[in-house]
DNA sequence: ATATTTAACTTGTCTGTACAAATATATCCA
DNA sequence: TGGATATATTTGTACAGACAAGTTAAATAT
């Protein structure tokens, strides 16, 4: 018989996790100070600053010397199309129009990496966007999850217009890691018609699969941006 | 006057970084374990896991429950397109040819990010690659860096061909983050030429600024891959 | 009223210790 | 010889306390 240790670090960490994603430590916000979270959770500061360590690497925090811990607007950024990338930038004027409302369909064979039994055994719901920014079409994405992993999410539904919060905020699941495959095409037919393009011209085309918190959960992706104006940007660090 | 407090945990963490970059500490074997260490900087467990907790962050080395602490392969890796994505590919036969020696020349107006004035003032150096796999040309590379932050390297002194392992093992200089710009263009003469493709055909453009551990020195690279048959796969966790 | 100093509070670094959990090795028994 | 068992080693978690260093706001002096 496998017990599972709980560590006290972790218990800390989801807990302090789960009033970020609630929204009960806004964003910009400070967090309580070390020693009032070792007062509420009966702990040192050891252990207090290491479930911290891990929110920090995960993302959801910034530590100010001398100052406190302050909560980050969103979860995490991620590595190449940052979902931020698209939803939380300011410099342009960018808008989001669903152009599929989710639906319950077979799965696409465009997706090129490998479904487990369990996705392929349960249908699949499927939606589609386009970006805009200063009112042009810039990316075409379609998304694909398991059915009998998530519910079938409305549109109108989607905080702040973004799926990825929605997920965040109102169902607790985060983003774990993602793979993705990039490639260079030429824009057929349909992808002109929706990006406002010639068809030939080179589109920039991009397969994701996010790994969630939820573990029968992964969303799939489909992207399309042409890049002749914007081109993608992205800088990480070590 | 400000004094420059000397952390006894970032020294120690500099001493390991540099006995793995010079080989001392080879790749795939373990560390003295923590407690050696201890005895070694006269110091408590706790400063030392500091220090090898910083090195697992910068990717030098991983952890295994009750064995010991492993050199990795490389330094780290990267966010989108790996250093390592070429060099060290095992699934295919990656073959790296210098086109260009590396040569003394103006700045190339290719490179989109802007220039310091330090950079601008210097004149710079650059190089140019080709990577083949299996034996086909996919990946066009051109590289610049200032000439006053670091000597021209020949490309007969690359350790295993690869630049940035150069810079690792016999400059001590480490990669601590980029910028990258991608974009989906139409081959030129040039690159259709030099990939073996017609002009036209979709070709990822990639523009990345790599920052390294020596505060002068930027490399800026100009990438073109031709990803009809081998699409750049990433991935990430967080 | 303004500038300076002080005090209180925050996170950062470090010491020292103890036990748990995972791994590897040696020992003993069948 | 083979398999279980004990033992040593190594990393993981946690406790308790101390002082350094950065920030903020109150108290003080000019």
């Amino acid at each position: 018989m496998k017990v599972k240790k709980i560590k006290k670090y972790h218990q800390i960490q989801e807990y302090i996790k789960k009033r970020i994603q609630t929204q009960r430590y806004p964003p910009d916000s400070y967090l309580p100070s070390e020693n009032e979270f070792c007062v509420q959770f009966g702990t040192t500061r050891t252990t207090v600053r290491k479930a911290l360590d891990e929110l920090l690497k995960e993302g959801f925090i910034e530590k100010e010397h001398g100052k406190g811990s302050k909560v980050l607007e969103r979860g995490k950024y991620l590595g190449l199309l940052s979902v931020k990338g698209f939803s939380g930038s300011t410099d342009y004027n960018v808008k989001t129009k669903v152009t599929e409302e989710p639906k319950i369909v077979e799965w696409d064979p465009v997706i090129v990496f490998p479904l487990s039994e369990d996705e392929k055994s349960s249908q699949c719901v499927y939606f589609q966007r386009v970006r805009y920014i200063d009112d042009k079409p810039v990316v075409l994405e379609n998304n694909w999850y398991a059915l009998n992993a998530l519910e079938p999410i409305r549109s109108e539904e989607f905080v702040e217009g973004s799926f990825f919060k929605t997920l965040s905020q109102d169902y607790l699941i985060e983003i774990m890691g993602a793979e993705q495959e990039i490639r260079s095409v030429a824009a057929t037919k349909e992808i002109a018609d929706k990006l406002g393009v010639t068809v030939g011209v080179p589109i920039l085309h991009i397969s994701i699969r996010f790994r969630t918190s939820r573990p029968n959960l992964n969303l799939y992706g489909d992207l399309y941006c042409n890049t002749a104006e914007y081109p993608i940007r992205n800088s990480y660090f070590l």
